[in-house]
DNA sequence: ACCTGAACACCGTTCAAGT
DNA sequence: ACCTGAACACCGTTCAAGT
């Protein structure tokens, strides 16, 4: 019953694939409003074959998510042991904004009603986690104020996402002007006055967001076979 | 022809009121995915009354928020002479941002694409200049970094929205922390290092989000009389 | 064990008929 | 001049039939 291992029929395992790329690529050229009839067409299946691989539609859009914010980890360790904390830490931030930029189903996912699942949010831990090393080196080296967690920063960083798509068009700057904008916010000098509230932690996020996993119908054990198994 | 007084008759007159009461009260409570239907039946008209006032569903959603817009904007003038600069500058911003937490319709509206609505960039261009006028006095005042205007701070406050409504429910402090985030970038102290790019202005908006408005086809001429006046 | 496409449900929008 | 609700179009999802 391990979820990584269930190994699927060849032909199974590659309409999978196929699926996850033909919507990435339609996702990323013209936003999460393409049909599922369009996506199953370009990745040449039935769309019945889409919905036994993913349960719904936002379920496809999160496996694709689930990957970004993978990949964002790795690149996040792969800068723990650059020579400069401080810029090693905005690199990273960087990168994840300028990702969003040229992602819209990334950027449009990240949203309240996506952290509800699982994967997502398990993806999102780690995230949290590997920004939090690259924050607290930053700290250490005084570069950064030390009353900010990496909660806090990702709450900025979506922020900027946010507005940098709004305002792109009118100038493309604008993305380097609010990362600005953000590590002044993070500057050691602008904690001459002390932030209200706490850092939230991850367990505070995962209380806040009670997974909806478990709470499957009753009758669902009658069916012979899970639908959609998201393995990967 | 003044789009303002093109009286319409009373019954019609009173239609448009309760649809919009309807909407407003069904999209505060749950979202922006409330049925058409169900804000029809809530106003008492049938669904083809809700089409010739609103052109559409979104243009529906578009009514709503100029009229938050519209009543920001008259908040932000009344600080106008308040005798600290500084804090009626963030009372005035974190009244929007507490707008945005208790009503969805305005929070899931400030996207990229509604900016293409003619009323709403009025409505928005408004508000750039109400803030613009908040700003300067804060500044004046020396409170605030000296090398920002009303839509780079219009871009941390959005930004603040986002990030406020995605963890509320893990902490209700989290909008206070955010806006004390802000604040503190804001702050005259973290403008030890320079900004990238300019601080945007209304024109360069314009500019960059050109109206769909005159974009008519040509046959829509011949109808005897337009749709959707959208007038108010 | 998996694939397929016709059929279903849902929702925004239109329009012929009514007053 | 405006209202109405049946009808249409579109899209996510399901399922009986196929291999």
């Amino acid at each position: 019953m391990s979820r990584e291992e269930r190994h699927l029929r060849a032909d199974a395992e590659r309409n999978r694939k196929r699926l996850l790329e033909a919507a990435d690529a339609l996702f990323r050229e013209r936003g999460l409003d393409v049909g599922v009839a369009e996506i199953a067409d370009r990745a040449g299946v039935g769309r019945g074959t889409l919905f036994r691989n993913f349960a719904s539609k936002e379920d496809l859009i999160a496996a694709i998510v689930v990957e970004r914010m993978r990949e964002a980890s790795d690149r996040g360790h792969g800068l723990l042991d650059a020579p400069d904390a401080g810029e090693a830490l905005f690199d990273f931030v960087g990168g994840i904004v300028c990702g969003h930029q040229s992602d819209r189903a990334l950027f449009d996912a990240v949203g309240d009603t996506f952290l509800s699942n699982a994967e997502i949010r398990d993806a999102y831990s780690e995230l949290v986690e590997t920004l939090g090393a690259l924050l607290r080196r930053a700290q250490e080296a005084g570069v950064v104020r030390r009353d900010i967690g990496p909660v806090d920063l990702l709450m900025m960083i979506k922020g900027v996402c946010v507005a940098a798509m709004a305002f792109q068009e009118a100038d493309g700057d604008i993305t380097l002007r609010a990362l600005d904008l953000v590590r002044g916010a993070l500057s050691t000098a602008a904690s001459a006055q002390p932030l209200r509230g706490r850092t939230l932690t991850v367990e505070d996020l995962d209380r806040a967001l009670p997974a909806r996993d478990h709470a499957v119908p009753a009758d669902s054990g009658t069916s012979s076979e899970p639908r959609a198994v998201n393995t990967g």
